[in-house]
DNA sequence: CGGTTCGTTGAGGCCCATCAATCTATGTGG
DNA sequence: CCACATAGATTGATGGGCCTCAACGAACCG
């Protein structure tokens, strides 16, 4: 919060620099549809960037959000709860995702969005946000880009919480995390992985217990390995195998129509 | 088809006029974001009204849509498969709902929309729908106030796919159908209701058996009633009451807030 | 070293899937 | 008007994948 009106002000002085700085590498940083200046236009923005431990809510269910949260580093989710204390995401948010897209259009949303671990939180106005995504096209094209990205990824949950085995919800869990962190080398893969079993839980729809022996059943034959907190992913195209994985629902590298338009 | 290329040049024509009248009452017309010649910009770029069968496909899963379908009339969804041949909906198109919203942004979507009876289709260019959006403030918000609001609906979808069981996900399914068709008078609901027993199998992620089984148990308690294509819900209230509906997150009314924004 | 979180294991049972018919309604052609 | 085909709804029997309940083990930490 110290700094942050300053940075407004004068241009490239140091606290703007460093205000900036947290958001590099992060989603809406790397967006193809951003100019340089719409890239500082972001970067000016920034009024905060603080840590904050796991379980810390960055917006409530059913509340007001004034700002939109950039989990820079950390793992978040987006959470929906039944009556009786059932647990669900509807997402995941890996280093560098924006926490809370929705709040851009929504004063309300009726879910939450909560740290799973330690996080670097950069923190942007919601109505400095719309303001700018009104004033410069490619800063508004990078929210209307992102927001079907989130629809397209959560249609392939659905299916997998619908019609998916546990053993084929996991792989596929674990195939789409390997591509959105960008862990992958070859047909091997390898990446920080903080969640834990409950967590994975109510990401598939499934209890801890399951998931444990889930993952025995993959560890057993060699489609996993977890040791202190990194999963590894040995043989990625068998895991995919297992689940029929297709990455092209994450959009991530522009389809060759793309790049002609 | 006919009558397209008239009606963009003599505004006001009977064309037009005819043109303009199918897309009056769905959800990008009478969207809240829109001026008066807004409206008149949607209308005179739709290129086609037409019918078509059930079970058609307005998009074949991975291929390119190089339009925005509106379904005016006639149910439809966007459908996903696995290799297995599993197919879950992650969204139902009742009549006024577009149809592929997310093909503004994407080339080629990773699932289809197809028709579920048979339907009216508006259609209106893609390239066309873009200018429009970046030409018009109201037409560009209605498009990103749409994306948000799938997702909301997503989101809730999985926490029923997720963590409701059979009954609860049916009474939740007819809930939020109940309000999105406008159909509650009091705490009474009637509405035309075109889905098959397998058709709602593939929405909420079981089997037609069970689905039926289901709508049994729902019929017997007095929460139910189906006759002649048409869906009878006597007490609203106890059926929200069944799976803890809530109805905030369809988003049908601007929040306070929102109307103060 | 006690507390807490997370992972692991076992026993038992239910919800829902699977397989296999049957029944009804609708439509179609002769 | 009937024979026939087809789609959709319904019923029964059986089984399995995952849940629930209840411990116990392991790692971390102040």
């Amino acid at each position: 919060m110290i700094g942050a009106q300053p940075s407004e002000t004068l241009s490239g002085n140091r606290l703007a620099t460093r205000q900036l700085s947290r958001l590099v590498g992060t989603r809406i940083w790397t967006s193809r549809f951003l100019s340089r200046e719409e890239r500082d236009a972001l970067g000016n923005a920034v009024v905060s960037t603080r840590s904050v431990g796991a379980n810390t809510d960055l917006v409530r269910q059913g509340e007001r959000a004034d700002s939109l949260f950039i989990v820079a580093d950390g793992w978040a989710c987006r959470y929906t709860t039944t009556r009786e204390g059932g647990r669900q995401f509807p997402a995941l948010r890996v280093p560098g995702d924006v926490g809370n897209l929705d709040s851009l259009m929504f004063d309300r949303l009726d879910y939450g969005v909560r740290t799973l671990t330690q996080a670097t939180i950069v923190t942007l106005p919601r109505d400095r946000m719309v303001a700018l995504a009104a004033q410069h096209p490619g800063i508004g094209r990078t929210f209307t880009w992102l927001a079907p990205v989130e629809n397209a990824i959560l249609s392939i949950w659905a299916l997998s919480l619908g019609r998916r085995s546990a053993k084929e919800r996991l792989a596929h869990l674990l195939s789409e995390l390997s591509v959105r962190l960008d862990a992958e080398d070859g047909n091997e893969s390898s990446f920080a992985f903080p969640l834990t079993q409950e967590h994975i839980a109510d990401t598939l729809g499934l209890t801890n217990i399951h998931i444990n022996r889930t993952m025995q059943q993959l560890r057993s034959n060699g489609m996993i390995g977890t040791a202190n907190r990194t999963m590894t992913l040995p043989d990625v195209q068998s895991l995919r195998d297992i689940c029929g994985f297709d990455l092209s629902y994450l959009h991530i590298k522009p389809s060759p129509e793309a790049q002609l338009a």
